[in-house]
DNA sequence: GATCTGACATTAA
DNA sequence: ATTAATGCCAGAT
C-alpha cells in the first residue's frame, strides 16, 4: 500500500461530524511526522467524492489554510453541515469531535 | 536523476 | 509560552 493510498484509506473513513488531525492520520499511515505528506496528497488528489478532506484539519483544530476554493469559509461550512460545533477563534472543538481512531480500529493492509 | 516545494507535526532552544 | 529547525512523502521542475 502506497503512503498516499493509505492516507486516502484512512480520511475515508472517518465518520460524518467528526474530525481529524493530519498528524493523526499520518501516525495511521504509518509515520507520525509524514502529516506533511498526508496534507499534500490530499491537495493534490481531488477525491474530494471520495476523502472528506475538510474532516481532515489542524492539530488545535483550526482550519486548512489553502482548502481548495473557498478555502476554511467552505470547510467550516461543511463541517458545521455535519453537526461539528465551531469556537470562537473559527476551530473545531476538538475535545468532542477529534475523531477516536479507537472507535473502528483501523488497521490498513 | 537531483532538487525544491508543499493542506503539518514534533523536538529543541 | 514562543520561535527556529528538522523530518516526513509524493509530485513538479
Amino acid at each position: 500500500m502506497n503512503f498516499n493510498d493509505t492516507v486516502y484509506a484512512i480520511v475515508r473513513q472517518i465518520p460524518a461530524g467528526k474530525v481529524a488531525s493530519y498528524g493523526q492520520v499520518a501516525a495511521l499511515a504509518g509515520s507520525r511526522r509524514a502529516s506533511r505528506a498526508v496534507g499534500y496528497a490530499l491537495h493534490r488528489n481531488p477525491y474530494q467524492y471520495k476523502v472528506p478532506c475538510h474532516r481532515v484539519v489542524f492539530k488545535d483544530g483550526s482550519l486548512t489554510a489553502g482548502f481548495g476554493l473557498g478555502g476554511k469559509a467552505l470547510q467550516r461550512q461543511l463541517l458545521e453541515a455535519e453537526g461539528v460545533e465551531f469556537t470562537d477563534d473559527g476551530r473545531v472543538d476538538m475535545g468532542r469531535y477529534r475523531w477516536q481512531t479507537a472507535e473502528i480500529g483501523i488497521f490498513i493492509t
